[in-house]
DNA sequence: GCGTCGATGGCA
DNA sequence: GCCATCGACGCG
């Protein structure tokens, strides 16, 4: 089902966030990641979306982290610099997308979950799979600079996110990690990929404001 | 609207 | 043998 946004036209004045936004923990990313807009460039077309869900995994103790099976050839990008793309391919089917947090040697990541899509394109963002799918992003992506053209953030000082946190989705064999609230959406969005329970529904942990 | 389940392949 | 998912299906 796809679903409509009533998005304003947007302008073009919004800042591109560099190296300095992205090489801070990701559990500081995460949350502030909430409500900018990502911006694809792919086969001649521009994409542009706005980021309703995030994760954060926030090292190589995090057991829900594929960061702490240690430094592997899949999880070599997260090891390095923040503001880098960490792409892996899941479940037989589907690609992840993650923008790699903190510095050099510090295997952090947030993985973007749900978006919004913008400038009046139709499209169902609201899941990781669907969002790397939609903006046609593959393992090819993994490692690249998301300063640069192909992938890059704007900031969105207008848009004012309705902020939570909940327990991060499909991590329950992490041990004493499963339960710590890392994900983040926006309240305001339909596009958060899961509902979460009718119970913590009513009441979503207010994270700012 | 919600729970269950199979598809499918890379990784340790 | 898992697994940061999705969509189809059955239910009533």
């Amino acid at each position: 089902m796809v679903k409509r946004y009533a998005s304003a036209a947007l302008g073009d004045g919004f800042k591109k966030l560099g190296h300095a936004f992205f090489q801070r923990p990701a559990l500081a990313l995460a949350p502030d990641l909430i409500g900018t807009i990502l911006v694809r460039r792919v086969q001649g077309k521009k994409y542009r979306v706005r980021i309703v869900e995030t994760e954060a995994y926030v090292g190589a103790h995090d057991l829900a982290c594929h960061a702490s099976k240690g430094r592997t050839r899949r999880t070599e990008v997260m090891f390095g610099p923040g503001g880098r793309a960490y792409v892996y391919f899941i479940y037989g089917m589907y690609e992840m997308f993650n923008i790699v947090a903190s510095v050099e040697g510090d295997a952090q990541a947030v993985l973007i979950r749900a978006a919004e899509p913008l400038d009046g394109w139709e499209a169902d963002l609201s899941g990781p799979g669907k969002f790397t799918r939609a903006l046609h992003i593959t393992r090819t992506q993994n490692g690249i600079d998301l300063t640069g053209s192909d992938i890059f953030l704007l900031n969105d000082p207008s848009y004012q996110p309705q902020l939570a946190a909940t327990k991060r989705i499909g991590v329950d064999y992490a041990k004493e990690w499963k339960d710590e609230l890392f994900r983040f959406l926006d309240a305001k969005s339909s596009a958060v990929s899961k509902r979460p329970p009718a119970k913590s529904r009513r009441r979503p942990r207010q994270v700012t404001e």
